[in-house]
DNA sequence: TTAATAAAAGATGAATAACTCTTTTATTTT
DNA sequence: AAAATAAAAGAGTTATTCATCTTTTATTAA
């Protein structure tokens, strides 16, 4: 099991491919995005229609369509995408699952995984997907398997 | 969607439970650890009937019987527990689950992730099932809704 | 304005995780 | 030895996540 659902890994991989290709005025079609990042295609295109909904992605139908992210996109961090897939219970949801863990009643793991998840908002929160867009272009990191 | 499986958090909660409610020699059944933590009773049981097999916890049939840890158990780390559960791809997995990401070839989130997820690892690995079970005591925590 | 392209939308299917119920086996007490 | 107790084991069911397939709609180019 991982941090993130297998849904929210593919809408991280695609939305760092899709930063990664396309520049001003082009787009990247979902069989190109689907065998960029190693998915299922028709399971990811139902993920970038969600995020083509809530304005993460941009997209045009038809000839020479396809999807892009723009300018306000690509400055967005990256928690908004991590947010608009899996929710935000991920960076306040208590570690053992109890529903009323809270400052006041804390469960035995409370501090401790407050700690951990902070740093992951925080690492989520102060990165952008183009920061992200450059380390590939340099060819750092890679996204497929 | 949280850090560990459902499974888990109820294999965490029962354990914990479970230290906290024994003392040498006394055992806890199951109908009261599933009402103390929470969880649902037959589901707990098939938790708690495979951490018996793995040797985590203790058990005895017949009556006064029921589950305890005993003495070596209790000073276990937490990540036995969590790695009996759910593998240990909870501390080597990738965050975005490229199934090739490593040291030499990382995905835009490797060196970011393997901070946080060590963490995770050594507060698992450092803290024993009696250390939890100690703040409990000292009704600092608590493990019910 | 017709044909081709590519995403959107809808319906369905498979796999896994979560949960329930019933029967069996071991242990203890009477 | 018999009855009661409590976990072990086995066989389901339900819900959720993951994935596929088909049809529709929007756009472009010939």
């Amino acid at each position: 099991m991982g941090v993130f659902s297998k849904t929210c890994e593919y809408a991280i991989r695609s939305v760092f491919f899709i930063a990664h290709r396309t520049t001003s005025g082009s787009r990247v079609g979902i069989k190109e995005i689907a065998n960029g990042i190693d998915s299922p295609e028709h399971f990811l295109a139902k993920i970038l229609q969600d995020l083509s909904r809530r304005g993460i992605v941009q997209s045009v139908k038809g000839p020479n369509g396809g999807f892009y992210i723009d300018e306000i996109g690509l400055k967005r961090p990256l928690s908004d995408v991590v947010e608009a897939v899996d929710g935000k219970s991920i960076f306040t949801g208590c570690g053992l699952g109890l529903a009323y863990c809270s400052e006041t009643n804390p469960c035995p793991l409370h501090h401790e995984f407050k700690a951990i998840r902070n740093q992951l908002k925080n690492l989520l929160e102060q990165t952008t997907i183009a920061d992200f867009s450059e380390s590939l272009n340099l060819g750092i990191t890679k996204l497929r398997k």
